[in-house]
DNA sequence: CACGATAGTGAGCCATGGTTCATCTTGTCT
DNA sequence: AGACAAGATGAACCATGGCTCACTATCGTG
C-alpha cells in the first residue's frame, strides 16, 4: 500500500470516529472526508459502501468496551469481588454509549435476539472478547449470589442499549444505573 | 367545513395513526395520502406541516396513557394497592410503546429535562391528564413505602422512554419490566 | 527521470421525501 | 340550476445524501 494511502486511511479512519461518536450513522460520508481533508471518492477506494466505514469505525468501540471488561475480569480477585466489578463495568459502559453513538450504531447491526449474534461473533474480534469476559464475570457474579440468579449476558445487553444517550441530562443516567443494578442484584419474585 | 373535508380528514387521521404506530416519525406524507385514499396535497391542506400531522397523531396516543392512568388511578381503593396498581401500569404503557411508535415521536419531542416540559403541558390536555394521575398514584405508593423515596415522575418517564422497542422479542420487554420495577420497589443503598 | 500503477478528485447521477401551486372538482347556498 | 368558495389533485420543485466515474495527481521503482 502506497505511503499516501495509509495516511489516508487513517485520516478518514480518525475523523469518522469523531462524526460517528457524534451523531451516528446520521454522520454524512460529505462531513467525514470534509473533516479528513481528503474528497467523498477517497473514502469510496478505502470502503466500498457507507456502511463499511461505519462497521470498521464501530469495531473500534468495541474494541473499548471489550478492554474494560477484561480489566474489570482480572480485577476480581485483586479488588473488589465480582458483583462490584460487574456493576461498576454496566456503570462504565453507559457512559461510554451515551458519548459514543457508534454503540448505539453496534445494537443496531445485531439481529434479534442478540443472545445468537453474540454467540457467533467471529472469534478474536473485540465483539468475541468482550463477550467471553462479560460471561466470565457473570458467571462468578451469579455464583456468588451478587446477582440474580437467571441473570444473563443477554439481559444485559438488553439494559445498555436501553440505557439514555447523551442528549438525557447525566443524572438521568446515574439514576437508570442506580435503579437498574438494584433491580440486578434483588429478588426473584414473579 | 364542508362534509367532504371532514371526511377525509378523518381518513388522513385514521391512516396517519396506522402508520405512523408502525413506523414512527419515518412513515412518509406519500404514503398516507395512499392509504388514506386522497393525494399528498390534502394533507397539507388540514395540516401545514408533517409536523403537525404527528402531533395530532401523538396527542391520541398519549390520550390512551391517560387513560390508563386515570384509571390504574382509580382502581387503587377499589382493588390492589398503589404499588401494585403503579407495576401493571408501568408494564402496561411499556407494552403500548412497543406497538405504537407514536409515543417513541412524542418522547422525542420532550426537551431534556422532560420533567419542565411535563409540568407545564396546557391544563386539560392528555399529557397533563395523564401526568396528574401518574403523580397521585406515584405519591400514594411513595406513602405506602411500595416504592423506594426518592422516585420521581421525572424516573418513571426516563424508563418508559429506555424500554425495547417492538423490534425486541415480547420476552425481553417482560424482563425489561420485571428488572425495573425490582429496582423500583427496592432499597436505597448507594 | 520516466513511466505505469496506485490513489485522489469532485461534479454529477440517482433516489427519497417534504412541500407547493396552478388547475380541476365538488359541496352548498340561493 | 347556477355560481362560487372550499376542497382536492398530483406533477413538479427543492434539498439531502449515498454513490460513480472520467479525469488528474502522485508514489515508487527500474
Amino acid at each position: 500500500m502506497r505511503s499516501d494511502a495509509a495516511r489516508n486511511r487513517g485520516r478518514i479512519l480518525g475523523a469518522a470516529r469523531e462524526l460517528v461518536a457524534a451523531a451516528g450513522v446520521d454522520a454524512t460520508m460529505e462531513d467525514i472526508a470534509r473533516r479528513a481533508g481528503v474528497a467523498v471518492g477517497t473514502l469510496y477506494r478505502h470502503f466500498p459502501a457507507k456502511e463499511d466505514l461505519i462497521a470498521a469505525v464501530v469495531e473500534d468501540s468495541i474494541e473499548h468496551i471489550a478492554g474494560l471488561s477484561e480489566r474489570a475480569l482480572a480485577a476480581v480477585d485483586g479488588g473488589a469481588g465480582a458483583g462490584k466489578q460487574l456493576g461498576a463495568l454496566f456503570a462504565a459502559v453507559v457512559e461510554r454509549h451515551a458519548t459514543d453513538r457508534a454503540l448505539k450504531a453496534a445494537a443496531g447491526m445485531l439481529e434479534n435476539p442478540p443472545a445468537a449474534d453474540l454467540a457467533s461473533a467471529p472469534p478474536g474480534s473485540a465483539t468475541a472478547r468482550a463477550v467471553t469476559a462479560i460471561t466470565a464475570l457473570l458467571e462468578r457474579a451469579r455464583s456468588v449470589g451478587a446477582v440474580r440468579a437467571d441473570l444473563t449476558l443477554a439481559d444485559l445487553v438488553m439494559l445498555l442499549g436501553a440505557a439514555p444517550a447523551d442528549e438525557a441530562p447525566p443524572e438521568m443516567r446515574r439514576r437508570y444505573v442506580e435503579i437498574v443494578l438494584t433491580g440486578l442484584s434483588g429478588g426473584e419474585s414473579s
